[in-house]
DNA sequence: TATCTGGATTTTGTATCCAATATCCTATAT
DNA sequence: ATATAGGATATTGGATACAAAATCCAGATA
């Protein structure tokens, strides 16, 4: 793993459990697809037991289920159950974003914009997995200052599953020239302090994402599961 | 655990879960307590890995935190957690309870009075255990028909921490009449009809136990740890 | 032919063992 | 006397081995 100056590496469970959560969300464990702990075990080379604790952490985090005796199971959810993903981002991002405002610093703003031009530049070159991490990151730091981070945290494992959905089609998505607008018009109002205008165009933003994204998925797949 | 007529018991790492999380809530183990693994396992009568595994459920649930080589340490919140904590039960239950109140039936509400009834039997016998479970299964009762299954896990989470620290202090909260008022306000509002009403009152109702609550910790604690 | 039954195989769950890391205590040097 | 270094002890992390459960498949029976 190259060189590890850092005094205490993460622990091997942390590590499977990064891995296996990319490979969630960038589609290359699909699905429904079942995970067997044997075949992973050796793909890894380790023991079974680093790859159970991973599994469970992913359980937690709602990305794999995990049922008795039979294993673990990519999570598959409804298209009802996305649109209430998007909804429950909508709920605590506003409420992030409102409390954010106020104690909003330049250098935040600062930080927000380079964030932003990275993810422009991921977004022109396909390059999804990088507009995944950015898209986090340019998030995280837009509601740094609302000092709240057991929501933070929440909020973070319910965008870990948006983005997995946004990524899936992502490179569909075209019509990426208005999102890009409103990132810059969004972090411009929060500049000025305009709280109310600042947290409608954000619950605007993620909602229109969201009927997009379900629009697209509803014609791949017509019929509910 | 008397007749098991379940087709499949649960797991090993889930009863032991369910056992620390009724420890943790119920203040046995106290704030910041260390956990050891061989202690748990001998007193458990089960090997290390079983509880290895619960521990890592509990962390996910933010009950338990656990430190790399260092083992688990029961969750401590500072006064400004618990408050967010509450804030964000409003957050979620408001939004539950909008959602839930349009497509309520006598046999909901009915069934919502019943577990009330039980609740306040508790309330008057002290039994402190009993009211968290019933507590939540109102709770449950109450928001079941928003069909959110998404929305109410998370809540699910969060009421469990704010649960532990209001039974913490159940016993000496003694302004229960008003509370007891305000439960049978809300289902008889929800039963009208009355939306904005009543989650203005839901709000209220969670706000002022949040304020009883952090007003009886801070003359426990005075300074924030 | 369809369905049920009973073992063979696969897969997961738990225990035991060994290794790695951290903590604590003692001895030594300044 | 205090601070530091080194080792003894305790505790957690991971691998192997064994037990229990579920799945699969063949054969028997209706």
């Amino acid at each position: 793993m190259g060189s590890n100056r850092a005094i205490s590496r993460q622990s091997l469970p942390d590590v499977i459990a990064d891995d296996l959560r990319e490979r969630i969300l960038s589609g290359d464990l699909a699905e429904g697809e079942t995970i067997r702990q044997e075949a992973l075990a050796e793909e890894y080379d380790v023991s079974r037991m680093p790859v159970r604790e991973a599994l469970k952490q992913l359980d937690a985090e709602g990305l794999v289920q995990l049922v008795n005796n039979r294993g673990a199971t990519v999570t598959e959810h409804s298209l009802d159950e996305i649109a209430e993903i998007f909804d429950l981002r909508i709920l605590l991002e506003v409420d992030l974003f409102r409390r954010a405002i106020p104690a909003m610093t330049s250098a935040q703003s600062d930080l927000c914009r380079d964030i932003l031009r990275q993810m422009e530049a991921s977004y022109d070159a396909n390059d999804v997995s990088q507009w995944g991490a950015l898209n986090q990151r340019f998030h995280a730091a837009l509601y740094a200052n609302a000092g709240r981070g057991l929501t933070s945290e929440l909020l973070h494992r319910v965008a870990l599953q948006s983005d997995r959905y946004i990524r899936m089609h992502l490179s569909v998505m075209k019509q990426r020239e208005p999102a890009r607008m409103e990132h810059r018009e969004l972090l411009q109002l929060a500049q000025d302090g305009q709280v109310d205008a600042a947290c409608a165009l954000l619950a605007d933003h993620i909602g229109r994402a969201k009927s997009q994204l379900l629009a697209l998925m509803a014609e791949r797949r017509p019929l509910q599961p």
